[in-house]
DNA sequence: TTTTTGATAGAAATCGATTTCGAAAACCTT
DNA sequence: AAGGTTTTCGAAATCGATTTCTATCAAAAA
């Protein structure tokens, strides 16, 4: 095909590949004429060297991967454009996968991405996974990680995050002040770490504000969909614990919860206070619509990128995987389902 | 760094690269015995060729690019996802992008995976796009190109698409046989192939009821979006012009349209029956929950993928790209905003 | 017995870059 | 002018596979 290589242009400009590589490389022994001569007549042809030819070389493919737990989903769809963003302005090109949320998926893919010889993996762990070697691994063959939205503390990598305990402080927060007291909470499985903060700032709230905790108020949606919100709510009128307020992990569990309420006659915001967590799209077209936290994905995910790219500029100096948490502000955002008179 | 290469497994076996090499390839001068013990072998250590390796041999680099003219688009992720489930099976690793319905950034795009040597890219197109050289230049390569719902005719490559006049005639007549007879009709942009056959499936529903078309009924939403449907909604009351039906290009501009209704106390369904295109996700969350035609984006992710691997077949077999077009099954989903009593 | 054929395996070239190491030329010292 | 530096460049090895072409040996044919 017509693509031009390293050779030919070293034959064009009477010089050897070594001296056009050394300008490409930018390596020091090449006289500045020389240099010149090369870097216009590359600009003029429009070259680009062979990235396969030279990874067999540097190692280097140039080359990231996203692995999402879930696909469809506003929160990670935008991190996937946030990535893309910064993607697109660098050489990188990146590769998309989804775990499903199960631990089987990710560490075939991890190992599928680790064969193709990707140069860094940014994942956020599905809600199965318990064992980390497979995290482990990816940084004994030398590639970076960095984790997002669902990590893991005993990992030393980058760390991308939202603040979710405060986050979920001032969504707690935000019912009281509207007059609520006895706030239940909807909270996700036992383990993801999100849903341990979220579940940390509930309470953090009611201390705060010397509101006793009632362990029956609070009811777990493993999945955090529609369907357990709806499931939960049900069990909360079967429990008969009496409520005015609820903090859900998720728009979709609290729209699954409002769902269920409607069947039953009980208003919102009126008889009970609804903010969940997300800000999906579609809350702003629910009726009522839902007050929510935004988490900035999009931001989530410019950083999880530099995040990379500065993990990358300190190995190239030798220097080890830095652990560092980079907590995100998120902001509350209130609609009509927490907004009473 | 400790992965195994082939001359490693040469050497265990006390056999050449080469023989090797013509048992992953399937070459048949390779003794059955022979081949068995590599293929044990390669099975115990699990190993895979070094695709960067091999690529410069082959100049088959296994991964497929993506592009996609919106991002955070429930129909243009679901196929984003379907493509992703058959790559997952496959060995193909693919890349994604975003034109962000940009001509230049889509010419940008398709250069740099050109240069990154993808074996196809798949594609739907951006609304700027009139001139369709870039779109040859990847057949020209010898790349393979899929073209998909938003698609461009003149090109000859494999195509999937949903039968967008007939979807429209649907969504037009289920309007009618509600009753029905003033239908509005808030169509794309004047060139997307899209917006013309679903113009041209609501005539075809009036003529077929024998409606009288009037021009004063159609309106332009350029972007497809809340806020053009906010606003041909306006003009709609500014023109005075007389209607008891909207079938809308979008679910969005459906949406957008009926926040402008509500201003005007004007009631959907009653005063207005709406029947909006591509079912979002929170269409069913509005209020009323929206009256659409759903896309099988997620099919159609999977006929793309396997549009691609059968145009590999034939290229393999020295065939040209075959101009298939593949149309995909739509449905219509009544719901709220169109069920009059 | 000699020649031909077929089956099997390997040596070496190749893909397109990078990098090491040595050589040539130009420049300084004294 | 001889010796020592510094600049600048290129030959050749290398990365890990694939592929062509040749060599070997045994079996079949003559």
């Amino acid at each position: 095909m017509g693509t031009t290589k390293l050779s030919d242009i070293a034959k064009a400009l009477e010089l050897s590949k070594t001296t056009v590589s050394k300008v490409l490389n930018e390596y020091p022994d090449v006289n500045a004429l020389t240099r010149k001569r090369v870097l216009d007549y590359i600009k003029k042809v429009g070259f680009e060297p062979n990235r396969q030819a030279s990874f067999l070389r540097t190692k280097e493919t140039k080359t990231v991967a996203l692995i999402l737990p879930q696909m469809n989903h506003d929160f990670f769809d935008s991190v996937l454009e946030g990535v893309l963003k910064i993607a697109q302005q660098t050489e990188y090109e990146f590769y998309v996968a989804c775990s499903y949320e199960s631990i089987e998926l990710e560490k075939k893919l991890i190992f599928k991405f680790l064969k193709r010889n990707v140069d860094a993996i940014f994942l956020s762990i599905s809600q199965e996974t318990r064992n980390f070697d497979h995290l482990r691994k990816i940084q004994e063959e030398g590639k970076i990680l960095v984790l997002f939205d669902k990590i893991e503390k005993t990992i030393d990598c980058p760390k991308i995050i939202i603040d979710d305990r405060k986050a979920s402080f001032t969504a707690t927060e935000h019912l009281i002040k509207k007059g609520c007291s006895k706030i239940l909470h909807f909270r996700g499985g036992f383990l993801p770490q999100i849903a341990i903060d979220r579940y940390l700032g509930y309470r953090d709230a009611l201390d705060e504000y010397s509101i006793p905790y009632d362990k029956e108020r609070v009811f777990v949606c493993e999945n955090a969909n529609e369907k357990d919100g709806f499931f939960a709510a049900k069990k909360v009128l079967e429990s008969g614990v009496e409520f005015d307020g609820l903090f859900s992990i998720s728009d979709l569990t609290a729209i699954g919860a409002i769902q269920f309420f409607k069947t039953k006659k009980i208003r919102i915001p009126e008889d009970v206070s609804v903010v969940g967590f997300s800000n999906w799209k579609l809350s702003s077209f629910t009726y009522p619509t839902i007050s929510t936290i935004d988490q900035p994905g999009y931001l989530m995910g410019e950083k999880v990128f530099e995040a990379f790219l500065s993990e990358k500029a300190l190995k190239k100096q030798g220097l080890g995987p830095e652990n560092k948490v980079r907590k995100l502000p998120s902001k509350l955002i209130v609609r009509e389902s927490s907004q009473r008179k």
